[in-house]
DNA sequence: ATGCCAATGAATGTCACTTTCATGATGGCG
DNA sequence: CGCCATCATGAAAGTGACATTCATTGGCAT
């Protein structure tokens, strides 16, 4: 899956004459092996340790790369940073974010998906995507 | 509606030893009066017009202090604004977000906020609040 | 190896708040 | 009514998280 994105990443590069750097694949490394909710400052120190000669712009553009070629997507759960997740094709779900600890988890329910549709076709919205996601204590911090 | 807001608000501001001035009254009319999903600098500029005397800081003060009262809640649409939306006691709704024309419109699903309730059970959370947004064209974009 | 064009990172700019601070109002009290 | 402890106001400065600029560096096709 790893091998999978690195090659939708590459192609998507090549497709656009954009060059393949050290910067990029160190950056898409550490990514795809972190936690499936990473904001640009957290991928950045993360890296920093490793390679204190990769920018904060470096990481940041490098992100929006992602967000373009469909390896990752921007998301906001109203903490102030723009986090960045992984995308799987195909795939979608919503988020459980507890508001003590930040530990964001994923869920999935096709009937709340058919009811959202119900609901655009009545009013007749064209839905494009949507979210939902729900706050609150997550089972460890509520001990 | 309108007055049962000023009333809350003004029992609020007395309890809190807070006082009364003609800026807050303005700027609470205002918002009474206005478009159920506001922002700030939205009606910083509808007031500035007749009043402009009345600043930035001013209308940012007496949103969030409109928040804490209970009558308006701040929300976030992506837009990189936050905009304020009229509270009516006991209610919730979720969003229809024309990514167009930025009209928002409200709906309401029993059935999806029970589905909800069981994800979370079933996942030991605690739910404080949810945000439901469905994003596309409005039904007047759409042509 | 060479040259063109993209990539990098330090620095700076931007935007939407958010706070500070000197000045101006409010309202309880005598 | 007048005093004055507090709170409120608004211009300006501060913040934080991006977003862009620009001089320099570095891929990679030839």
């Amino acid at each position: 899956m790893k091998r999978a994105k690195k090659k939708v990443f590459a192609d998507f590069m090549s497709q656009r004459g954009l060059k393949s750097t050290k910067q990029r694949d160190i950056i898409l490394d550490s990514f795809l092996s972190s936690d499936r909710h990473l904001s640009i400052e957290e991928l950045y120190l993360k890296l920093r340790s490793k390679h204190p000669n990769i920018g904060y712009a470096t990481v940041y553009r490098t992100l929006k790369l992602f967000a373009e070629a469909g390896i990752a997507r921007e998301m906001q759960f109203g903490d102030g940073q723009t986090r960045y997740e992984h995308v799987s094709e195909g795939e979608h779900h919503d988020h459980l974010v507890c508001t003590r600890c930040g530990h964001i988890e994923e869920f999935e329910n096709e009937t709340i998906e058919k009811l959202q549709d119900e609901v655009a076709n009545s009013r007749g919205f064209l839905i494009e995507r949507h979210r939902l996601e729900i706050y609150g204590l997550c089972a460890n911090c509520r001990k």
